[in-house]
DNA sequence: CCCTATGTTCCCAA
DNA sequence: CTTGGGAACATAGG
């Protein structure tokens, strides 16, 4: 569920309730997770992201890392009533956090709060058009994948992924390591267009994100392409296509996303 | 029954 | 060794 803009929301958000305050319980629902325990007592210093994954910065060098992956949620709330698919709750002197996750792919974890976690550049505040160039040059994969590979850059999904190639105008198939150096920088703006903006909306609720707070972003208002199969493209009017890529599904518009040197007439090896 | 799903990791083939 | 593709993980919904 959450990419990068889900995250930097939940972020922000929690940062409001919780820093300052003590552990006061820890209910792990389903073990699962992963081993959290000894975390009681401690008192919240901070909250930061990386890539996709939250980290609560804990007293004593701990910190709660907790990644959501597909269908995480978070939820603050007072009381004891449980949403169906609860998988850990933490409590809080002024309320809770639920850890909500149907599909249970979720995980948390501890860490040192001085050891980092090691992911590729955040594109909200480095998309080093020229550093990017260079490292793809070595990388015949699709583009869209390795936009998506939090190694190289941290926070991009299916969903972001889809968005910016198309506001970059970039086939989502070209090899990383045709894209000139003025691609690079067309691919930066339309990042640092996109994402910024997805977090002013508070993400993109196109099934069950939630913020924090339960409430649906608006971001799902803005996609060019994402879940538009067969709709008109906002730029051309031409319909968006949906394809599969690596197993995920991508949208894009054959006309205004087209390979270099020619069009793309749907038969092309991919 | 089929397919799909906002993520990551592992296995395998080239 | 590297690269890249697909399955697996577990569950719900169309």
């Amino acid at each position: 569920m959450p990419e990068l803009p889900e995250v930097e929301t939940l972020c922000r958000q929690l940062r409001h309730v919780i820093v300052g305050s003590e552990i006061a319980e820890i209910r792990i629902i389903d073990s699962k997770l992963g081993a959290i325990e000894g975390l009681e007592g401690k008192t919240v210093k901070g909250v930061s992201r990386d890539g996709k994954t939250l980290s609560i910065e804990l007293e004593e060098n701990l910190t709660l890392v907790l990644h959501l992956r597909m269908t995480g949620r978070l939820l603050w709330h007072n009381g004891n009533g449980l949403q169906p698919h609860t998988r850990l709750v933490i409590s809080f002197g002024p309320g809770r956090i639920s850890l909500i996750d149907p599909r249970r792919f979720a995980t948390a974890t501890i860490r040192q709060t001085a050891d980092r976690i090691s992911l590729g550049s955040d594109p909200l505040d480095a998309f080093d058009p020229s550093h990017l160039w260079k490292i793809a040059q070595q990388c015949t994969i699709p583009i869209k994948s390795f936009l998506m590979d939090q190694r190289r850059i941290a926070g991009i999904g299916n969903i972001y992924a889809c968005e910016i190639l198309h506001q970059a105008r970039l086939d989502p198939w070209r090899k990383a390591n045709g894209l000139s150096r003025d691609e690079w920088v067309t691919l930066g703006a339309a990042a640092q267009g996109i994402l910024p903006k997805a977090i002013a909306n508070r993400g993109t609720s196109i099934s069950d994100w939630r913020d924090l707070f339960g409430k649906k972003g608006k971001h799902q208002d803005c996609l060019l392409v994402y879940g538009r199969e067969d709709a008109a493209c906002r730029s051309c009017g031409g319909k968006i296509q949906r394809r599969k890529l690596n197993g995920r599904g991508t949208y894009f518009c054959p006309t205004c996303q087209q390979r270099k040197g020619g069009a793309y007439d749907g038969t092309m090896e991919l």
